[in-house]
DNA sequence: CTAACTGTTATAGTAATTATATAACAGTTA
DNA sequence: TAACTGTTATATAATTACTATAACAGTTAG
């Protein structure tokens, strides 16, 4: 599992917890899992015990994980429909804000859906 | 020319620099006229004057407004093809993001599609 | 010129968020 | 018991957003 942190306005926390709900959804950390302890990570991504420790609080808030005192932190059980919808949701948030500055400056459906298509095959190519 | 600002998150003065820009596109303000006074405007929307005078700096910093100390804040005649690529870049960011998760979760680019005609239609109706 | 508008700047304070170090406390297990 | 886990308290610092107050400066109509 590859985590980096880097200094760019989004806080440490948040790199930290997206980064594991990305490993989780790959695969790479399967159900069940032992994550790396917040001391071994803090140490590692040289940040604050309690940064890390955020993190996991908030992905075990989100269901991602589960947490016990003296052992560890576990991967659960995964919904993976479950979180896809909360990533469409995602998804459509962002698609109405590029509908919402279509509309102000009249750039047409066409428009939009060359330049998706345009952007899905140049991510494909990487 | 109508402000509404509300305490959800988004800072007020990024609120009234949005929407002095949303009326500047529609037309609304017109090239050479008078914004009004950040006096007049943090009194009507019971804020500093200071978050409206950082809200029209920035106007000026990106090219939307001009202001002269004593005479006060002029919309500039304004580049509508160059304020076209600064949103069209927006509009590339937010569909980056749509196509990031798209990949990880294996979420076909039609489905993309189908979502944004659909939202298309959705936001013409209302 | 003065009054009444404009914007500008300085000072100082509050509040929330992010991140930190240190240290003590508590559960688990070999 | 030692060596791991996570938890919690305390204190500090930096940044961002927002505020009030007040003084300073340019513009313009009367």
């Amino acid at each position: 599992m590859n985590i980096i942190i880097s200094n760019q306005g989004i806080p440490f926390y948040e790199q930290v917890k997206n980064s594991l709900i990305e490993a989780i959804i790959k695969g790479e950390l399967q159900e069940g899992e032992l994550l790396p302890s917040i001391r071994n990570l803090a140490k590692d991504l040289r940040i604050s015990v309690l940064t890390i420790k955020k993190a996991y609080d908030e992905l075990e808030k989100d269901g991602y994980i589960t947490t016990k005192q003296g052992k560890g932190s576990f991967v659960s059980p995964q919904n993976i429909e479950l979180i896809k919808e909360v990533k469409q949701k995602e998804i459509e948030e962002h698609l109405n804000k590029v509908i919402e500055i279509s509309h102000l400056y009249n750039i047409k459906e066409e428009e939009i859906i060359n330049l998706i298509k345009y952007l899905y095959r140049s991510e494909n190519n990487e």
